[in-house]
DNA sequence: AACCCGGGGGA
DNA sequence: TCCCCAGGGTT
């Protein structure tokens, strides 16, 4: 049976950390008066239940949770009767929740809490945290509800109250956020004393209730009452406007990339220019001409051939040269633009005839006159690159 | 249609 | 050690 490692102690945390003497007392006071007290897992220590809801809350809202909760623990009442339930039983109770690699675990974490914990729950975080399915956060919630212990939990909800509080930017899912935040986490812990367990308690439930209810993602209650959230008074986001864009988004998948070959069709001291059709990219810009690329990966020679053919339309093509690539960026895509140089001389006999549609489309342009025509950025480096290095 | 979510497992 | 995935719900 693999080990699960314990996860790394909480590093120490730094002296920059600054937070109000009283957040924590603040936020158990809000959680006392406007919290949630009568959701089906709580005014319990019962570690069985504090642990089911949690291992469910992770992925899945409280409202859809609650009677997956009620039909599980009515079937299963004991963390004994899970472990001895077939995985069929299991399975089927939490069919519908998602995520089903966590029914699995929790079916071998509740086996490993009867043949190694003589089926009594741990109540060290740190131990919890071996059991298959729960980690850091979930571990201190097991550990806080279940038996008082302060520890922080770090879930979405509280990265959104703390990115919002301490104006923190940069995503929550990158390293260095997060392990700000757990130090942060720590930092913002109410301070130990003679009510520490119902005060952990309290604390833990509250910050996952000011996320969920008033700090919520969408439409903040603060925006319209602050008198809402316990602790907008000091909160940076509220102070710098900063509610609506904090905690900052993931950063967008890798956008894909295109590629396209640009052809410089060079006829003395000028070039070919084409005007590209009103919709699409760059619509009614003067651009190169542009040849389809179809060789993966890219071929030269066989891109200069084809470049040689297709300059035939303009003149006599004499030689063809890849000159230079540059990648552009756009919202949704990368273009990289391969340039091609092609040298033709004018020769009537050689020209194709073209209808009016399409002369009018495209120009010859002295590169003294680029200012004359919109051209594309990208396009009008890659031709003042080309007048700089003397081509033209 | 994009974005959200704790932990595990694979790169 | 880091990144990516899952899968149902919300926005």
């Amino acid at each position: 049976m693999p080990r699960k490692p314990a996860p790394r102690a909480v590093p120490p945390v730094p002296d920059d950390i600054r937070v109000p003497p009283d957040f924590g007392a603040r936020v158990v006071d809000w959680q006392r008066l406007h919290g949630r007290h009568d959701l089906p897992w709580q005014n319990t220590r019962d570690p069985y239940r504090i642990w089911l809801s949690e291992i469910m809350l992770q992925q899945t809202q409280v409202s859809t949770v609650i009677e997956y909760f009620q039909r599980f623990v009515s079937q299963l009442p004991t963390v004994q009767a899970l472990a001895a339930a077939p995985a069929d039983q299991v399975m089927a109770l939490w069919a519908g929740l998602g995520y089903y690699s966590r029914a699995r675990n929790l079916h071998r974490c509740a086996m490993q809490v009867v043949s190694a914990h003589g089926g009594e729950f741990p109540s060290d975080p740190a131990v919890l945290a071996t059991l298959p399915g729960i980690g850091r956060s979930t571990a201190a919630a097991i550990a806080a509800f279940s038996a008082g212990v302060r520890s922080p939990i770090l879930d979405g909800n509280v990265k959104r109250v703390f990115a919002r509080f301490f104006g923190m930017h940069g995503h929550p899912g990158e390293r260095a956020v997060e392990t700000r935040m757990w130090q942060l986490a720590e930092a913002a812990l109410p301070a130990p004393g003679p009510r520490q367990a119902e005060d952990m308690i309290a604390y833990t439930q509250g910050l996952m209730d000011l996320g969920a209810t008033v700090c919520s993602r969408g439409k903040p209650t603060c925006l319209m009452d602050a008198g809402a959230c316990p602790l907008s008074a000091d909160c940076v986001a509220r102070r710098d406007g900063l509610t609506a864009t904090l905690p900052t988004p993931k950063p967008r998948a890798a956008i894909p990339e295109r590629s396209t070959v640009m052809l410089l069709v060079r006829r003395e001291r000028e070039v070919l220019l084409r005007l590209r059709p009103d919709s699409g990219v760059w619509g009614g810009l003067w651009s190169l001409p542009e040849m389809p690329v179809d060789t993966v990966p890219f071929d030269a020679e066989a891109a200069e051939e084809a470049a040689l053919d297709y300059a035939r339309a303009f003149g006599r093509p004499a030689r063809a040269t890849m000159t230079g690539e540059l990648t552009h960026v756009f919202t949704h895509f990368r273009l990289l633009i391969r340039a091609i140089r092609v040298d033709v001389s004018t020769d009537p006999g050689s020209l194709m005839v073209q209808d009016s549609a399409a002369e009018a489309a495209q120009r010859w342009l002295s590169l003294d006159d680029l200012d004359a025509l919109g051209t594309p950025a990208p396009v009008r480096r890659l031709l003042e690159d080309q007048a700089r290095g003397g081509l033209f």
